[in-house]
DNA sequence: TGGTTGGTCAACCACACGGTTGACATTCGA
DNA sequence: TCGAATGTCAACCGTGTGGTTGACCAACCA
């Protein structure tokens, strides 16, 4: 999932895409990129599952979902988490950690 | 920062440097592979802006930067938002739509 | 039926990336 | 001062990835 959203052009797919689903000649128009490797780009979105894809006539119509920013949303939030515990913790370290005498051993402590 | 995150080793990094500080030694053990390599790694956070490194005598303590997680929720959020309103506007459109005479056509509709 | 349009498949190429090894710098401890 | 520990730098290597071109398939339209 990281690694589908690193590459730059696959992220403006991503974000043209939350305007609405598009055919992949509309979405391959605006770069200057050949359409197989736009193809290779929504193949790669497509097998992260930030993309689907269904027959429609000669066309094949991409379409984003939007599950997925409730997962990498819920990645994220998970971290932060653990980071600002992480932080509290130190605070409440440092606010009970007695003065110390020699501040050579203190910046030793400290992690 | 998405491209950082893309490499497993790295995100387990990331996950580990939550739990606090630690250095190139203590981060490349448990890992099969050499230290040089971890430290190429922690190269590549470090560009991102995910981690930060302090000289501390003779080793180099490592530092997750846990503001990212709050840049990259508000890009979650963001797209999550749009993506949600869209919804929002596929649905007053399906709302507003006249009950279509022909199933035909209809079932071709439903996406 | 034959063109044209929208996509796919396959082969190829250049380059970035993850990994290695080896040599070197710096700092601490004895 | 010497040795060991901790990191860094540089060169190299195999593979994956982003891109190209060319041929092809499938569906619509005239």
């Amino acid at each position: 999932m990281f690694a589908a959203l690193a590459d730059p052009t696959r992220r403006d797919l991503v974000a043209r895409l939350c305007d609405g689903d598009a055919t992949l000649t509309e979405l391959a128009e605006p770069y200057d990129m050949s359409i197989q490797a736009v193809a290779k780009h929504l193949a790669v979105l497509e097998a992260a599952g930030l993309v689907s894809r269904t027959r429609r006539g000669q066309t094949r119509p991409v379409h984003l979902e939007a599950q997925v920013f409730d997962l990498m949303g819920k990645w994220v939030e998970r971290y932060r988490r653990q980071a600002e515990q992480r932080y509290r913790r130190l605070d409440t370290v440092l606010a009970e950690m007695p003065d110390e005498p020699e501040s050579h051993d203190a910046s030793k402590e400290q992690r």
